[in-house]
DNA sequence: AACTTCTATCGTATTATTACGATAGAAAAA
DNA sequence: TTTTTCTATCGTAATAATACGATAGAAGTT
């Protein structure tokens, strides 16, 4: 057992549920929200920023991408992370649509 | 080691980052979707509804409830779930925001 | 009282996530 | 060429999440 039986489910929400998963770790809000902050590409200065390992922060960055919210463009000895647009869009819609689509009921 | 350092972060990115695990699985997007559907509390026709055992349910249902996203009101044999209108109005605020505040730069 | 119904919890197995040190590789700098 | 800088990946250890059968408890029903 113990594996998420994902093909139970339909496309959107398994694609909603994946959106979660990559923002359910503080790590990763806070690494959106310093690239938020400087309304830029971050080239190189991430891991300063926060209180992990190198080694972590790549992972937290490879968790990022694996959903698409980020993108990384390699820019001589450094790589350059950035919001990806297009996911990013689709994620704002799919949540936010969810958020009302769930409504109060008593 | 495999401890996530919690502490280390903001109240609102680990409350984010919270919520946003709680709503990382497909089951639990389901049921949240079926209670919205029903446009009411459900007493006790959850676990028909999906393809996942009573125990399991009644997991994802106390995730749920743990971040405080739903709650059970026990009215006779049953247990009748009904979205947690002022969490979710929380959870609507504040993941929409960080949605907005995080924008495309590049 | 005995039975049925509904849900939570326990126990357990399996897989996933988190974290970090060490290492490798790529590209600029010396 | 050697060195430095930056990032990804490997290896590994610990914790968390997922799933289900079995069981317990609470509240109606017969």
């Amino acid at each position: 057992m113990g594996t998420s039986k994902k093909e139970a489910f339909s496309n959107s929400q398994n694609r909603l549920a994946d959106l979660a998963k990559a923002l359910a770790h503080p790590a990763r809000i806070a690494i959106l929200e310093f690239l938020a902050k400087k309304n830029a590409c971050i080239c190189g200065d991430i891991v300063e920023e926060l209180p992990l390992s190198q080694a972590t922060v790549s992972q937290h960055l490879a968790e990022l991408k694996r959903v698409g919210l980020i993108k990384g463009d390699i820019e001589g000895p450094r790589v350059c992370y950035c919001i990806n647009q297009k996911a990013w869009s689709e994620a704002k819609q799919l949540l936010s649509q969810f958020m009302v689509t769930v409504k109060n009921c008593c």
